[in-house]
DNA sequence: CATATGTCAGATCAACTGACATCC
DNA sequence: CGGATGTCAGTTCATCTGACATAT
């Protein structure tokens, strides 16, 4: 059964899984506020749909996420004049606080579930993760309102130039 | 964002886990079944307690797992007649069946996770992951009876010699 | 018109906690 | 007695589905 890669890899997530959770809620947060803020300080404001895309949160939990996110004053939803649709999200400067506290942390778990590697090997399984993540499909993800045959037609002022500072690199 | 480790496995594990309970849900059976199954086929009978120290699930998640595979007439529970409080889980015939129906289902699911990695990054992705586990204390799991200063004493019966036949390895 | 966007109301699975009766 | 065992009844987090109003 250990030998299952997909065993290993499950009961390894459930481990990162409870030592950032842990973290996090040591903090008041849980793991989507994080993603978000992230998102937001390192690519800048988006709209929701966007952010989704961005973030591999779907639309629906995005709502109160950011409902959550915003009642703290993290971030700020204002609508976007060229299309009476979207909401364009932005971090506040408090939110960029605290999206540098929960990095923080979060390096901080990074450490604790790395121990036993090398630097090296560190690296070998961040490589060989990204691999298989960028094999499936993970660069755009299906922000739940993309049939399997669509063409992404009309990317107008999507994903305009991100502003970004605030560097989280854990 | 991605560049965090944590990030990676669970977005990874995510993958994993939807590929897999896709597969086992066109078969009808959920992630726990298998677990279970592979675990009774592999390493003989035992009781639930043992059950759950082995497959890393929760007693209280073991109760139902156990009645539906046992409804299904994949499992028994017996009465251990040397401890009153004991069930001794076993597979039965049809159980093995199921598990070795199960074991090719996980096995497909592999190769699609795997896909984009060699026979020899397969092996340091599961080296690494090992690692990680062990690390972690896996080896010997707190079956939620188990406060963090408590030596194991009194291995009676618990673990007797596995019968092996069956061969599930994916 | 078809499609994208934001929202709400759910379901599901896995992980996890607490309590309880029974037995060692 | 302190513990282990099996059971039940819950919660939580993340993933995911469906439907809906509104706007493009």
């Amino acid at each position: 059964m250990d030998h299952l890669p997909s065993w290993l890899l499950t009961q390894t997530a459930a481990h990162a899984h409870r030592l950032v959770t842990e973290g996090f809620a040591a903090a008041g947060a849980k793991g989507y506020h994080y993603r978000l803020l992230a998102s937001l300080i390192a690519d800048g404001p988006a709209s929701q749909a966007a952010l989704g895309r961005r973030t591999a949160i779907y639309l629906s939990d995005l709502v109160g996420a950011l409902n959550e996110l915003e009642s703290a004053g993290f971030v700020e939803r204002s609508p976007d004049p060229a299309d009476k649709r979207r909401n364009v999200v932005a971090v506040t400067a408090a939110g960029r606080e605290r999206g540098a506290e929960l990095a923080a942390r979060a390096a901080a778990v990074q450490d604790e579930l790395l121990a036993p590697l090398s630097a090296e090997e560190r690296e070998q399984l961040a490589g060989l993760l990204r691999r298989l993540l960028e094999h499936h499909a993970l660069p755009v993800r299906p922000a739940r309102h993309e049939p399997p045959g669509a063409a992404r037609v009309s990317v107008r002022n999507e994903e305009r130039p991100p502003s970004a500072d605030g560097d989280l690199s854990a």
